[in-house]
DNA sequence: CGGCATCCCTAATGATACTG
DNA sequence: CAGTATCATTAGGGATGCCG
């Protein structure tokens, strides 16, 4: 029989696995959150949205070269994982607008380390080849 | 004119950046770890190579579904990046094994990170909508 | 204003066959 | 065995225009 073992780590552990554990266990929570914060304009409006609070098209504006078809598209994903919260107020014309929500400001401790990490990894990059 | 701040934090912080700054100091870095380790066959790549050593052969037989097209694009990338190395050993028949550099391993800090992110999300998710 | 619908194009991947 | 070459497919976005 096969045994399933749940490695603390990924890739420093001796500990056998199967393909299924491969993929299931490991592999299927980091594409989640690639998936989450990845794409061309995830990372943008979540930023522009950290500062302040705006409106669809402030976004559009403030986000160059966005279409407005993605633009809909990202904020609804973004919605849907609760990192964005969106809010009509009818005035006289339609207004709707989007901020982060608290659970959206958490993702900021892995961002801050994905981000270091890449850095990191930039310098070692431009620092080995020349 | 525009001060040019570095914000430790990236979403949590509520001072004013351009676009450009959006883009070059935060995103980018971010992206990189993204390209590094996304894509379909990178994390099943590593983690195979994190139990053992393999061969071309041994990698096309354990990833199900990769082709050696792929194969060999996806490990020209990671050797590109460092994280695998890649020797020839001539016996009778031409062998090349692939393995993990050190290099390599220290991805697993962050991978660890993401993956409880990931994980801790996914629950957060089904456990709201039902 | 805040979007959707439609058409279109390219880049990434897959399938298959072949080579040193 | 360890790949490469070629063709076929597809999905992610762009451009544009329209609607409530």
């Amino acid at each position: 029989m096969i045994t399933y073992l749940i490695k603390m780590s990924i890739l420093n552990s001796k500990i056998n696995y199967t393909a299924v554990e491969e993929c299931k266990i490991f592999i299927r929570p980091i594409r989640d959150v690639i998936e989450i914060i990845g794409g061309k304009w995830k990372l943008p409006i979540l930023t522009a949205l950290s500062f302040k609070d705006h409106r669809f098209k402030e976004l559009e504006k403030r986000i160059s070269g966005i279409t407005p078809k993605m633009l809909s598209k990202e904020l609804k994903d973004l919605e849907m994982n609760n990192f964005v919260h969106r809010e009509v107020s009818e005035t006289s014309l339609v207004m709707v607008t989007y901020s982060l929500t608290e659970y959206g400001k958490s993702l900021d401790n892995l961002l801050v380390l994905m981000r270091d990490w890449g850095i990191n990894h930039r310098k070692k990059m431009t620092s080995t080849y020349r």
